[in-house]
DNA sequence: GTCTATAACCTGATAGAC
DNA sequence: GTCTATCAGGTTATAGAC
């Protein structure tokens, strides 16, 4: 454990502000184009301090890539899982908390999902999200609602509407399509937009 | 130009050869982790060639880049400009388009987004998506339709049911949901799966 | 055009002083 | 715990022989 610090303000721990800048930095540039001396610029500390603090680059990344995962994680199982709430209700819990989390930190997604690709990772093998996912509440309710619906399908058709635009968000301005200032409210119309829109694919006749 | 070859075979020019290997590196491993060694390697050739013909490693990415991010856009923008298809038509072909190209090329999007994102980089500011997109018979025929639905919504919709299962693949493999050989007919239904789903999105009351 | 050898630089990590 | 200095290895790019 790093050195205690008064609570308030801004005096981190030497450990957490070491985190806070690494998450930043990976995050926007990704573990390849990341060095160690960023990150420690961005701290405001010695590069020799990542090293004793992390051991090595390696494990800061691992650090920051579990935590981010849990992030992404976090936002969808609690919620598909939960057998209080209609199926309406989690889409709407599910698309309001994404869109949430992700006009906070657009890059989320797209540094988790590449990041995920390259090989010798192993970040989510070790969860159990299969199991999780196919006994949810949320997969129950659709199988009872429509049979004739691949779950899978749904679920990936929900995150996609959800996801993709920040994904896709590069294009989107770069295009000169939309500017940084009207992102952001083309996201809170989705969403309302996507769950009325996904509660119209179960009306839809296959 | 490299010097000539027979038509036939693999017999490629060594230009040819080096941007092939070129395209398969940087496209599994991005920008920052590809070694030119890597390419050299993969191509079959020495290092210094690589640079004999495309002077330096950005030089070499970037004409990776624009050829990557021309064939993801000439994958749709012709569809939606042509006037002579309907616009249920234009989202069939559209779908149909990506999925063949992608599911030849999982890693392109993801490859294309994640380095879009990048700091000093300027592949599409100069293409004129906007006018052209703006302009195009999909947008005349889907105000005519729906002149309450935006545009913008709905074509980040329809493109991100059908390319964010590939950038999302890593999950979907990795936790064992998915494997390797079902991704593939997953991918296939989900071409008539989303335009029958767009379709019904269209008669939908907001 | 193609190769080997090497220059010039960069990066992660550590030694050792304070 | 924190710093400066530096090492060891890796990387891009080029010089120069063939």
């Amino acid at each position: 454990m790093a050195k205690k610090n008064k609570a308030g303000s801004d005096s981190l721990s030497t450990e957490e502000k070491i985190k806070a800048a690494a998450r930043k930095v990976f995050l926007r540039k990704g573990f390849s184009a990341t060095r160690t001396r960023d990150i420690a610029e961005e701290a405001g500390i010695n590069l020799a301090l990542l090293n004793y603090y992390f051991r090595s680059k390696q494990k800061l990344f691992e650090e920051v890539m579990k935590e981010k995962i849990q992030t992404l994680l976090q936002t969808v199982i609690p919620v598909l899982i939960n057998p209080a709430t209609t199926l309406e209700e989690k889409m709407k819990l599910i698309v309001a908390n994404y869109i949430e989390v992700l006009i906070a930190n657009n890059d989320l997604p797209i540094f988790v999902l590449n990041e995920l690709r390259k090989e010798n990772v192993n970040f989510i093998s070790n969860i159990p999200i299969q199991k999780v996912l196919l006994q949810s509440s949320f997969m129950i309710q659709l199988k009872e609602r429509r049979s004739d619906i691949n779950p899978i399908h749904f679920l990936v058709s929900l995150l996609g509407m959800t996801i993709f635009p920040f994904v896709a968000k590069p294009i989107l301005t770069q295009s000169g399509l939309v500017n940084e200032k009207d992102f952001q409210s083309l996201m809170k119309e989705r969403e309302d937009l996507i769950p009325v829109w996904m509660m119209a694919l179960l009306k839809t006749k296959l």
